[in-house]
RNA sequence: GCGGACGUGGCGAAAUCGGUAGACGCAGCAGACUUAAAAUCUGCCAUCCUCUGGAUAUGCGGGUUCAAGUCCCGCCGUCCGCACCA
């Protein structure tokens, strides 16, 4: 092959992406071999995308990682499997139905076909014989499978919940649909509407799913924190109020029960049967409830919006001291979904209540003191929430809090009125969606039989095709003829449940499908025991704790029907950071939003910005993640015309560490575009040696390189390995021409091949066939660090005075502290800052550095 | 409100165990090559000062230590998540 001077990545590019397609290079082997491979198994896996239409810079920095680790595992001897497919069900389908009068399906698959070109053209390492898409029947059937299956187990039940009802649209929003309180579309205001709805029941996984926590070493502690605080498991005590005049009271949870003597008022939720119960005869409370539900459904809106209360006019007994009445007040701030939709309100330590109180002018008590203050009458709008003794408590005065605690739960239980408890904050999971894009739910509402499951020889139950988007509401459950059917018990006349299933089920399970993909079960578990767990999971941050749960979840499920032997899916996890670009901007007077403009529209210079079009300068703003609304996006496809997909994927890797966001910039691509060419120039230099002479100096800095860079990639520190390749690059440059300096050159193609494959695959096969041991360098080794080399014999050696640098001697490596500390003191600038003194310490580190006291 | 993370030059960062702060890259400046441009190459590049040296520097204020970006305490700021978005 002739070389050219310059690397033309987009002949290159589509001309070694058909090469590996060829060889089918990146498959896995466990079809033919199941049991007999001994390679090592890598299953490296990056979250999958969901087919919005085009892949964007965070797609690729996400598979570019990927593939980056994928590779380097192929290269060191193990079979990896990498797959893809299309998390495809969803919203954003619905919403173009209706926008464009499309259908689900096809815009869905429109997109897969189109984010299938764009991801093939990045050169990712995948076996895309094993793609998959979560809105075909043969993977939503197997999942409708798997639901029964969960059904049978006793982990599906039916209960009612409240949902995000737009009276306009006649239809259930979700939460990011309900802007202001009103519906996105409608304008309407929301309303909480009561359904019967599926849930699958991960509650009873709640000690498990948090137990299991502790053994995932090599998931981000962030992450970790963040599902034990979503699981939230607290201990305290539930006890019962009862109401004054002898009517039966209501349970209430408390994680203070110390506090108890503190409180000064009960409250129930605006949910809670009581409140109910009471609105049917008092309007008031009625039009209170109706307000309440009004407001958003999240806990953000439910904890920051202003505290609400109606004071029923009932009064409960204080269980330690039946003479003591506590009002009963509706309040919008307790939730039904958390321990027993009631409470009592003790305002002195208690922020939310403290608010409450001070609004309504409840009193509020005293009963922990930090310090000297012990009033019972607590001043100040700030509660005391920190540690202390016990005061105004009578039998509890002067214990510490965990003290008061254990009194409180031990005479609750002695006396019978209460009793220590875990309450979780984790609740079931609600995987009801009045929506048509999903997976059919495989149930049958029988008038004789009840609710009955779709037997599996009928499944799957297919969406159909012939549905109506101009009207609003659910198009299966207003189809002539789909949800008609007889009961599969007794015949008679039925209908099918019409919701269909939350796509974090169709997450919760596709990596096993990846693995194993049967036709006629979920997966088979012989190759299951084979693939999983995933070796290493790559995605963003913000399904740290819905999906990352659900499928941990899902998994623990799976082991205890005894269909699979793991626990928990994903051996180690690692979320990356965005992708973010400056935003272009003007301001368009009073009242009006500002104008974006694209990157593409713009003139960047060192000092400002300013618009192509009319040459004046645009306001440069804050680097932002990358949104369309305001306009700060970068086309992967453009660049990829421009630079090719390895500049692409290169900077994708450089600079910012992985977990972190990486600012993306026209300047920065350049420079990744530059040095893939002078990777390219150097590669060139494999035969120049004309004197054929050993470089010791660069045979360590190669072999260093060698190691580091593949502890790097391990690690996923991408931008490390990255500085390593720049480093050795500008080694082997500054280095005279010598047979080390050849060597060095044709390892180096090896080093950039997992992150930049094109590239490395052409320099290899210009190669000389002696010099090269495979076809394709995709199939290589990676290259062997020799130990020997890895080590200096000399090294630079700090002194300090007083912990400050004041000079540096190169010595032997290895040296005792006594010839290190002599060394040290004979240097002549020490000698002089010492004037003759003794010092009166010195500490000496080996092979670092010695610091004088003097 | 609750929970989480982050903060080091003009910018992205590195410093793996408490041991020489700023590797590597981007931008910038100066020069070489060229008729010129592009490309390429060489050098400089934290701040200040009394400049062969020294002082100050890792958001701010304390502390521990011979030694702190790293450990401890208290602040400040920024970003992210909050259960029907995926």
């Amino acid at each position: 092959m002739t070389r050219e001077p310059r690397f033309g990545a987009l002949a290159a590019d589509a001309r070694w992406q058909a090469a590996w397609e060829a060889a089918n290079s990146f498959a896995t082997t466990d079809s033919k071999n199941l049991d007999g491979a001994d390679k090592p198994k890598a299953y490296i896996l990056e979250m999958f995308p969901y087919p919005s239409g085009r892949i964007h810079m965070g797609h690729v920095r996400n598979y570019a990682m990927g593939d980056v680790l994928a590779r380097f595992k192929k290269m060191t001897g193990h079979d990896v499997l990498h797959p893809m497919g299309w998390d495809a069900f969803g919203m954003p389908a619905e919403n173009a139905a209706m926008e464009k009068g499309v259908h689900p399906g096809g815009w869905t698959r429109d997109n897969i076909a189109a984010m299938r070109g764009q991801l093939k053209r990045l050169g990712l390492a995948i076996d895309w014989s094993r793609e998959l898409a979560t809105c075909d029947p043969d993977y939503y059937g197997q999942e409708q499978a798997l639901f029964l299956d969960l059904f049978a187990a006793g982990l599906v039940t039916r209960k009612e919940s409240y949902v995000n009802w737009d009276p306009v649209d006649m239809t259930v929003l979700a939460n990011e649909q309900v802007i202001d309180g009103r519906g996105w579309r409608s304008g309407a205001l929301v309303e909480k509407k009561k359904l019967s709805q599926w849930f699958l029941r991960i509650t009873d996984f709640a000690d498990e799913l948090l137990e299991g926590l502790g053994g995932l070493d090599s998931w981000p502690d962030k992450v970790r924190l963040m599902q034990e605080n979503w699981i939230g498991k607290s201990q305290g005590l539930e006890f019962s109020f009862k109401l004054v005049g002898g009517a039966a009271g209501f349970d209430v949870f408390t994680t203070r029960p110390d506090t108890l003597y503190g409180a000064s008022f009960a409250a129930i939720s605006p949910d809670h049967p009581l409140a109910e119960r009471l609105a049917a005869d008092a309007p008031e409370l009625a039009e209170f409830i109706a307000e309440c539900r009004r407001q958003g459904t999240s806990a953000e809106q439910l904890e920051t919006g202003e505290k609400l209360g109606f004071d029923t006019g009932l009064t409960v007994e204080h269980p330690l001291d039946p003479a003591l009445h506590l009002p009963v007040w509706v309040v919008n701030y307790v939730l039904m979904d958390y321990g027993t939709g009631a409470i009592f309100g003790c305002p002195a330590h208690d922020q939310r209540d403290l608010d409450f109180a001070r609004k309504y002018e409840l009193p509020v008590h005293r009963v922990i003191a930090d310090g000297d203050e012990t009033a019972q009458h607590f001043t100040g709008d700030e509660a005391y929430t920190g540690p202390g003794k016990l005061v105004n408590s009578r039998f509890l005065d002067g214990m510490t809090i965990d003290e008061a605690k254990a009194a409180i739960v031990s005479r609750a239980e002695h006396e019978g009125w209460g009793k220590g408890t875990t309450v979780w904050r984790l609740r079931d999971w609600g995987v009801s969606r009045q929506r048509y894009w999903g997976t059919p739910i495989p149930f049958i509402h029988c008038h004789a039989c009840g609710t009955v499951p779709v037997p599996k020889d009928q499944l799957p139950v297919v969406l159909p095709l012939d549905v109506d988007f101009s009207i609003p509401g659910n198009p299966l459950d207003r189809h002539p003829t789909w949800k008609h059917v007889r009961c599969p018990v007794c015949s008679g006349d039925a209908v099918r449940e019409t919701d269909t299933l939350d796509t974090f089920v169709d997450s919760s399970w596709y990596f096993l499908r990846f693995a194993s993909a049967p036709s006629d079960r979920p997966f088979d578990p012989d190759v299951i025991r084979r693939w999983l767990p995933v070796d290493q999971y790559i995605g963003g941050v913000e399904h740290a704790i819905l999906h990352l749960l659900y499928a941990r979840f899902w998994t623990r499920a799976l082991n205890k029907m005894g269909m699979i032997d793991i626990v928990e899916p994903f051996a180690s996890l690692f979320t990356q950071g965005m992708v973010t670009h400056e935003t272009y901007s003007r301001e368009q007077g009073e009242g009006l939003p500002p104008l974006y403009f694209t990157p593409d529209e713009i003139e960047r210079s060192a000092d400002g910005a300013t618009l192509t079009a009319d040459g004046a300068p645009v306001q440069v703003g804050r680097v932002i993640k990358m949104s369309k609304s305001k306009k700060n996006v970068v086309d992967p496809d453009a660049i990829l015309d421009q630079y090719g997909a390895d500049a692409a994927r290169w900077f994708m890797l450089s600079d910012s560490p992985p977990e972190r966001d990486l600012p993306w910039s026209e300047a920065g691509i350049e420079g990744a575009w530059r040095f893939v060419q002078r990777l390219w120039r150097l590669f060139g230099e494999t035969e120049n040696v004309s004197d054929g002479g050993e470089d010791k100096a660069l045979a360590r800095k190669l072999h260093q390189a060698i190691a580091g860079v593949g502890s790097d990639i391990e690690a996923l520190g991408f931008n490390k390995a990255v500085a390593k390749i720049h480093a050795l690059a500008n080694d082997i440059e500054k280095a005279k021409p010598s047979a080390t300096r050849a060597e060095a050159c044709l390892t180096l193609i090896r080093l950039v091949a997992p992150m930049m494959p094109h590239l490395a695959e052409e320099a290899w096969a210009a190669l000389p066939a002696q010099l090269r041991a495979t076809t394709l360098v995709a199939d290589a080794a990676w290259p062997t660090a020799d130990p020997a080399l890895l080590v200096d014999d000399e090294v630079t050696i700090a002194i300090q005075m007083a912990g400050k640098l004041r000079d540096t001697m190169t010595l032997a490596k290895g040296l005792d502290k006594d010839a290190i500390e002599a060394a040290a003191l004979a240097r002549p600038r020490i000698a002089e800052l010492l004037g003759g003194a003794t010092p009166k310490k010195v500490i000496v580190v080996p092979d670092r550095l010695v610091n004088i006291v003097p």
